[in-house]
DNA sequence: GAAGACACGTGACCC
DNA sequence: TGGGTCACGTGTCTT
């Protein structure tokens, strides 16, 4: 048994070098992984595992946090804004739930604006990219008797959208701009 | 030597068990260790210490550029507006405008909005239609170290063109939103 | 059969 | 004197 399982005398050698070269790796491996952790008291084996995994858990969390955040923060930059006498500013700060935002409607998209110059009207719309979100309302959009002449979506950032209309007034068209806005949201919010 | 330092037969199996229970601790680590981190092939011990390090470090480096981020992202958004009587409306959910027009005085062109979200920068302008009026812009815009990935101007009614921009900042790009829209103004200005 | 990885028991060392 | 951790050499299993 011993002697028949046993390696031959200069393997034997090198298998212990090999043995004690992985040994010197790994401890290594443990010294640069317990410098990565911040804080970090007791340096034993077990320890710097522990702490490796619970510091890992903490900051995939984190990450995952902030990068929620980040992505979001392009679509309440809208929601908000803050007026004065010369120029808006959105200030994400400052600008913490306003009295004046519309907190029915959790998602403040369609932002909707419109601008009219004799029978020419402009629209711009922001909101989010969405499966044909741009065909719905360039259909939405003529229904209200405006005959489109020229439109443009550029998209801005991860999920938004920024589209552009100029469009003409048909005969039957009576609306009011206010009116216009109104209505081209609700129609917008129906399939968003 | 040998007999003397070595521990009392019955400590011996407690120091066996206790070690096995070590050993049996530290391999469950390892276990939990690799399960934190995605991707990993080989689950030999070097390699999971090895994964850990370098996961963990890119976490770092990640976690960091997001705070950073989200800590620069104070002022969002800017708006540079004159409003006049038959132009300006707003939608219910944005605060009620104010009459105080001062209609006659200056020219309130160009109007320009910018807004961010990480690298890339939207820029809306509202402008008289000028000889070569797009390729100045598009020209500013550049010289603030910005890179042009779209554009688009839309003419509307009699002499008016709005122009939409999309474009990403360059590594020396370093401006508030603010001081991006102060500039571009008044390098529009100048020949306007 | 050669090379590598792992768990094991063991002696040493340190509060 | 213990109770804890470590490094070591070794046997075994897997490529």
């Amino acid at each position: 048994m011993v002697g028949s399982l046993t390696r031959a005398p200069l393997l034997a050698q090198e298998h212990v070098i090999a043995e004690r070269k992985r040994r010197e790796r790994i401890s290594q491996s443990f010294l640069s992984l317990a410098a990565l952790i911040p804080g970090l008291k007791k340096k034993d084996k077990n320890s710097v595992l522990g702490d490796a995994i619970e510091y890992l858990k903490q900051l995939q969390e984190r990450k995952a946090r902030l990068e929620e955040q980040v992505a979001k923060r392009t679509v309440e930059s809208v929601k908000f804004v803050k007026k004065t006498t010369q120029f808006y500013e959105q200030d994400d700060q400052t600008s913490s739930y306003d009295e004046n935002f519309d907190t029915q409607s959790k998602n403040p998209f369609p932002d909707i604006e419109a601008r009219v110059s004799n029978k020419d009207v402009l629209i711009r719309i922001h909101c989010e990219t969405n499966k044909g979100c741009i065909s719905n309302i360039i259909n939405e959009v003529e229904k209200l008797h405006l005959s489109v002449l020229n439109s443009n979506a550029l998209p801005f950032g991860q999920a938004t959208l920024y589209i552009t209309i100029v469009a003409q007034m048909e005969d039957e068209f009576s609306m009011t701009l206010r009116d216009l806005v109104k209505t081209l949201r609700e129609g917008l919010l129906s399939f968003m």
